[in-house]
DNA sequence: TCTGGGGTCCTAGGACCC
DNA sequence: TCTGGGGTCCTAGGACCC
């Protein structure tokens, strides 16, 4: 297929989405890996789930996002591996800088994926397809592969890098997506859920083509917001435009959360647990100088049964001893001793400037004891200063090689570090 | 020992204020 | 004696993404 410039009109938008990413680096990495099945993920023995499977892991069946011991059972000769996310992410990097070279405007939307605009004419005169051949070509050189979808908005070029994989380059030109749209189910689209795919079910619609019919009121009354959005996307009349990644300072929170080999029902077991994964995200929030003013605890108890409970902080805090304590406390509110509980999580938000509106009774509630873990300032600061100490241990000698005696148990049962699904399930 | 982890955004109800 | 109405904050839960 060749096109000139003349033949493009309109934005001409590319999504890059690197092939099995994590697996891929790991056989780049292990050359004795390569053209054997390799699995990215937790382990089966540890309630984890896929992360990647390598091509040759995938022609067994296996999946991201398929439970572990699932996989173990279809490809029982896998290599398993947990994976190197430093590396992973060194080698996004390198990817995403080979974009760079090419075309200014580069939009990063997760570890292995990014839109980058080719319009002709605004930063070149070249052919958007040739850009993309050469693109391809570069990270290719790079000991990576990957496809890119080509059109004239970011749901289309999205939709059609997912056609042909692993190596593809799919074009829609200008003026065809209302056409290579139509006929795909409406869950091929971004947006598109578990959940939103029944509802659209439930009303007739089942393909993006007669999505792309509908009455965006109706739309927004069974959807919400999202409703006539998504009847625009699914005619391809998206206005889309690329914008350069927020920066990471941006984020609006930072959590952590662990799933145990076995369920934990003593308050214990649980209350450890609240300040192990904490602690974890006390050291994320320092390292990246955030402080928020909201925590949440999240429980889960069952797959499909979570809760969870968050709570205002007087002053904006980065330091566990006084959103841990606040965490703790919510464990009454969503949770009884004896029900199991199979997940533990901590997050803290809120990190805008200004403070959270003052709440007079606080300061004379009996919630504000002296049996607090944390209460006078004296004492927060040297609970803080503890923290930041023990930062500096776990970087130096590594994560294990500090914790509570209470931890020591949980952490033999918690997931190692899992690493995250970086594909469409 | 079926189904992880880190995020963002939306919704809906109640509290509270004027 | 039948209780307004808009705005904002807070909370819990859920959908979705990679």
């Amino acid at each position: 297929m060749t096109t000139s410039m003349t033949e493009w009109s309109g934005p001409a938008i590319g999504l890059l989405d690197l092939d099995a990413f994590f697996a891929s680096v790991e056989q780049l990495d292990h050359p004795q890996w390569r053209g054997k099945p390799v699995i990215v993920g937790g382990s089966p023995e540890r309630r984890g789930v896929v992360s990647t499977a390598s091509y040759e892991a995938r022609r067994f069946g296996v999946h991201s996002a398929m439970p572990s011991y699932q996989a173990k059972r279809l490809c029982p000769d896998a290599i398993w591996t947990q994976g190197h996310f430093d590396r992973y992410r060194q080698m996004s990097a390198r990817v995403m800088q080979t974009i760079l070279d090419e075309t200014p405007l580069v939009e990063q939307v997760s570890i292995d994926e990014a839109f980058f605009d080719v319009t002709p004419g605004r930063f070149s005169r070249e052919s958007p397809i040739a850009i993309c051949r050469r693109i391809q070509g570069r990270v290719a050189e790079l000991g990576v592969t990957c496809s890119i979808g080509l059109g004239t908005s970011k749901t289309v070029a999205k939709i059609a890098s997912e056609r042909q994989k692993p190596r593809g380059m799919t074009v829609v030109l200008p003026g065809t997506e209302a056409a290579f749209l139509a006929p795909l189910p409406v869950s091929a689209m971004s947006g598109v859920g578990k959940a939103t795919e029944a509802r659209l079910r439930q009303m007739g619609v089942a393909t993006l083509g007669q999505l792309a019919r509908q009455d965006p009121e109706r739309m927004r009354r069974a959807l919400g917001v999202a409703g006539p959005s998504l009847v625009t996307r699914a005619a391809g009349r998206e206005v889309s435009r690329v914008r350069e990644r927020a920066k990471p300072e941006a984020a609006k929170s930072v959590s952590n959360e662990r799933t145990f080999a076995h369920d934990l029902t003593t308050r214990e077991d649980v209350a450890a647990a609240v300040r192990m994964v904490s602690q974890m995200v006390g050291t994320r929030l320092r390292s990246k100088g955030l402080r928020g003013h909201q925590v949440t605890l999240k429980l889960k108890f069952s797959y499909d049964k979570t809760r969870t409970a968050q709570r205002q902080l007087d002053a904006p805090t980065d330091d566990e001893h006084v959103f841990g304590a606040q965490a703790l406390r919510l464990l009454d509110d969503v949770w009884h001793e004896g029900t199991p509980v199979r997940l533990v999580g901590v997050g803290v938000s809120g990190f805008g400037p200004e403070a959270p509106r003052q709440r007079q009774l606080e300061l004379f509630s009996p919630e504000a004891g002296e049996n607090d873990e944390a209460t006078a300032p004296g004492r927060h600061r040297d609970l803080r200063a503890l923290s930041v100490a023990a930062d500096e241990v776990r970087s130096r000698f590594g994560k294990g090689s500090l914790s509570l005696g209470s931890e020591l148990r949980l952490r033999e049962s918690a997931s190692d570090t899992a690493p995250m699904n970086k594909e469409a399930d």
